[in-house]
This record gives C-alpha cells, sequence and structure tokens, in this order.
DNA sequence: GCGGGCTGTTTACGTCGTAAACGGCCGGGC
DNA sequence: GCCCGGCCGTTTACGACGTAAACAGCCCGC
C-alpha cells in the first residue's frame, strides 16, 4: 500500500489509536460461537469495509459468519434493517472515542472540535459505510445526519445552550454543523474511494484511459496537478473553525443568525 | 441582487417556470415510439422522481416504456450506467435554466449565486435522484459533486481566475462550493423526503408511534417544535452569502484561505 | 424480390431476499 | 433417568432481479 502522507492526518486511521475498533472487538472470550445481533452488525461492518457496500449480502455475510444466511434473520428482520443497524452501530462508535465528550468540560468550541474530529475519524475509518451514513432515512425529519442519535442531538443542543446560546441559536448552529460535517466528510470519503477504485483494478495497461476528451477544458488540465492536491485536512480545518467564528458572532451579538427577515 | 423572499421559495418546482422538464419534452412528435438512450435516461428519471429509487428496476422501466426488459440493452449496457446516466442527465439540466449562466456576465459573486440557486433547484425538483448525484464515484477524483461535469468545473474555475482569484484560490473556492452545496442540499432533499414518506403511509392509526423513549431527551422534546421548522431556504441563502463573503476576503487579500499553516 | 441489419421479444441462468418447514440440542420437571 | 418444549441454525422453496443468448419481425438498398 502507497501512504498519501500529507504531514500525518490526526483523524487518519492509522494516524491514532482512537475508537472504530470497539464492535469486533466485543465479541467476548467464547470466539466463534454464539450469534447475536452485535455480532451480526460487527461482522457486517467488517464486511462492509473489505469489500464494500455492494458486496454484501445476506447470503455472504452469513458465510463470512460460518453460518447459513437464513440464520441471521433470527436476529436481524431485514437487509434494510440490517442496513440501519450499520449506521446505527458506525456512529455509537462515537461513545468509544476517548477524546470525544458528551459533555463540554472546556467550552462550546472545544466541545465542537472533537466532536467534529470524531466524526472525521469515524468517517475515515468506514469509508465505504459513510455514503450509507449521510443518506439512510433519519428516525425523525428533523434528526440530521451524520449526527443520527438523538442522544448525540441532546448533547449538542444542551452543550450550546449551557453555554449562552439562544434556543434558536442553538437548532440554527445545529443544522450548519451537520451540514457542514456531512458535506465536507462525505466528499473527503467519496474523493478517497474513487482513489481507491482506481488504484485496484489493474487492468492489463496501466492506465486504461477511457479518458474523456481534456482539450476543451484547458483550465482543468492546467489546473490539474491543483485539483489532485489532497488538502482534505486543512480545508476541514480551516472549514470548521470559520463556522465556529460565525457561531461566536452569533453568540456574542445574542441574534438569531438570520437577515434580511423582519418577520419576528 | 435578488431578493431573498422566504415566503414562496424560489427555488420549488412549482414556484418558478425554469428548467426541470427539458428532457421528457425532447421525445419528438412521433410520441411513443422509438426508444433511444435519451428517452430511457428521461423515463428513469421521471420514474424515479414517481416512484422513488428502490422502485427502479429494469423490468419495470422496461414495461414504463410499453416495451421488455431487455430491449432497453439496445441503448444502456448495464443498470449501473442507467444510474450513471440518470445522474448525468439531471445535472445537464442546469443548460437549460435560463436563470444559470456557463460565464460570468455580472461579476462572479452573481455567477455563484444563480449557479447555487440552479443546483438547489434541480435538487427540490429531483429529490429521489439527488442522493444519486451525491454517491455516485464521479469521472475523476478531483471532480466533486454536485456540479460533476468537466464542463461546469472549468466554467467554474474560469469565471473565478478571470474575476481576479488566484488559481490555488480558485481551486479553493471550488472545493468550499462543492462540499457547501453538497451539504446543503443533500440534507434538505432527504428532510423533505423523510416527511414525504412519514407522511404517505397511514397506518389506519393516524400517528403509529413507533417512538423511542423521548423523555430521556428533555432538551429534544422542548426544541421539538424549532427543530421541525423548515428553514431550508433562509438557512441556504445564508450560508451561501457567508461562503461568498469569505470568498470575497481571500479575493481582496490575495491569499491562499489557508490559516496557521506556515509552509508557505 | 430478397437478403441483411436493426430492433424488440423470448427464453434461460444464476443470484438475491426471505417465508416456511424442519431437525438437533439442551436444560428443567417428573 | 427420561422426556419434552423451546431455542437456533439448516433446508427447501418461491418470486423477482440483472443480464446473456437465441430468435423473430420489419424495412431498406440492391
Amino acid at each position: 500500500m502507497s501512504e498519501p502522507r500529507e504531514d500525518a492526518d490526526p483523524d487518519s486511521p492509522e494516524g491514532r489509536g482512537g475508537a472504530a475498533a470497539v464492535l469486533t472487538a466485543a465479541t467476548p472470550g467464547s470466539g466463534r460461537g454464539a450469534l447475536d445481533r452485535r455480532r451480526i452488525l460487527g461482522a457486517a461492518v467488517e464486511f462492509i469495509d473489505a469489500q464494500g457496500l455492494a458486496a454484501l449480502t445476506m447470503r455472504r455475510l452469513g458465510a463470512h459468519l460460518g453460518v447459513e444466511a437464513m440464520a441471521l434473520y433470527r436476529y436481524v428482520p431485514s437487509r434494510e434493517n440490517l442496513l440501519d443497524g450499520v449506521v446505527e452501530a458506525v456512529i455509537d462508535e462515537l461513545y468509544g472515542d476517548p477524546d470525544v465528550h458528551l459533555q463540554p468540560g472546556h467550552g462550546w468550541q472545544d466541545y465542537l472540535q472533537r466532536l467534529a474530529h470524531g466524526v472525521r475519524r469515524i468517517a475515515l475509518a468506514h469509508p465505504e459505510v459513510f455514503p450509507l451514513v449521510a443518506t439512510r432515512p433519519p428516525a425523525a425529519p428533523w434528526v440530521r445526519p451524520p449526527l443520527r442519535s438523538l442522544r448525540w442531538v441532546e448533547s449538542f443542543l444542551v452543550a450550546l445552550i449551557d453555554s449562552g446560546f439562544s434556543q434558536e441559536a442553538a437548532v440554527s448552529a445545529y443544522r450548519a454543523y451537520s451540514s457542514f460535517l456531512l458535506g465536507h466528510l462525505l466528499l473527503e470519503v467519496s474523493q478517497k474511494g474513487v482513489a481507491v477504485n482506481a488504484e485496484d483494478k489493474p487492468d492489463g495497461v496501466p492506465a486504461a484511459q477511457e479518458a474523456v476528451d481534456l482539450s476543451q477544458y484547458p483550465t482543468v488540465v492546467r489546473l490539474e496537478p491543483l485539483l489532485s492536491l489532497d488538502e482534505s485536512a486543512a480545508e476541514f480545518e480551516e472549514a470548521l473553525e470559520n463556522l465556529l467564528e460565525r457561531l461566536e458572532l452569533v453568540l456574542r451579538e445574542g441574534r438569531t443568525p438570520r437577515r434580511g427577515d423582519t418577520r419576528d
């Protein structure tokens, strides 16, 4: 494997020893025996990480666990529900991350920073799962991916309100924060996915250029080196800090971050 | 600059007479006959809009066109390729939108505003397709959804560079803009999808509350009315203008929008 | 008039999700 | 000690799916 080596992204899976292994480690000493929902979900995450989402079928997942497909249905009512469980299992890894706290001990900015990086770590650890996190319908319309559990929504809102945000501002911040995380991480993860896919199919000829005609896009051609640079980590940091500054303004001026609307 | 006008969202499908009907209207006078790729893709978009992505199968799409499934394979090599074509067809509606221009006639801010609203209009017109736009692997890793065509990437970069952005700043702006659009629109569209799904299954009992126990989340309960408010349009506007202000700063100060990194 | 190439149909295969019936095993009541 | 009900994984089966391959009607240039 070729390591990209920007200067050691602190959120990259191998870059630190955080969460991201909680589930598979949860198998008790008994080892191979004893199916249960938790073990099935863990195996599904593992399987998707290794083979991709499209490769996950009930039969193959069963085989991966040394069992027939139908055995899974004792613990999982359907494949759809299994996928929901996978999403939940993956975001639940946040609870195992020692750097992310449910309560803000060092201010709301520190809280949001840690939370954002925790989610980013999960996204990078499970790039094939993250699109699922992004697109599965949430429990309620106002629960927004990627923070899909009520417990985190509660935690988020309390943290901000306790820090002096108005209710409206806290809700507004929740929305802005969700959009930011989702957009950045989905793009980052899918960019890596494309790179990987392109890399692991060596079609005989080193570059099987089905390439479209680039001659009509001279600027794209000229900037391709720049476009190809992976600055995900820096961009993420930059955009996150910008968002926090915006929120800081909202907090200090005590206004709802709305403009031009005179209704209230 | 155009006024936001929060009542009557200007990007909602019925709110204006823009694009979004280009493809299906492309059927020539001949009416029902004559299969071709374009007509198949148009029908697929229509089908997904009406029945949802999960309902799209080759057989059903064939039936929708009055034809057997296998007939489609004369024009479309596989279902995967069909989905790629659907994504392309949908974003190509941008070309039919009279409010979106390939070249900036009134400055880069106007250009980016129009482009953003054009994409938003498409997302709202095809909420079931947009997740596909967001998650299908793009042609190259540096082509970022939702602006997935080289022609628009070229247009974007040229517009900004001609307006005085450095090459680095233009690329950086492209990334920030893509993340912003993707995050906001994916969340907006999926929020509406959930609302619609919840609405169109009346399970006998009006509210078939499979509801989790909310008593542990008092803040969520208290803020639910606020959380349920749909302020998508205002949020979009606010975040877009904020992004443009950020870019304006970058442009005026002539610096790459990086902070705290002393390398250059 | 006729033969070849389009175009849509028929048939067929392997895989999928999952319902239903089945069977072995194991622990508690007699 | 024995038996029996419930748990848990297997077997079998069905209809739908994506798609390969063979086929049939039609129309156009010769």
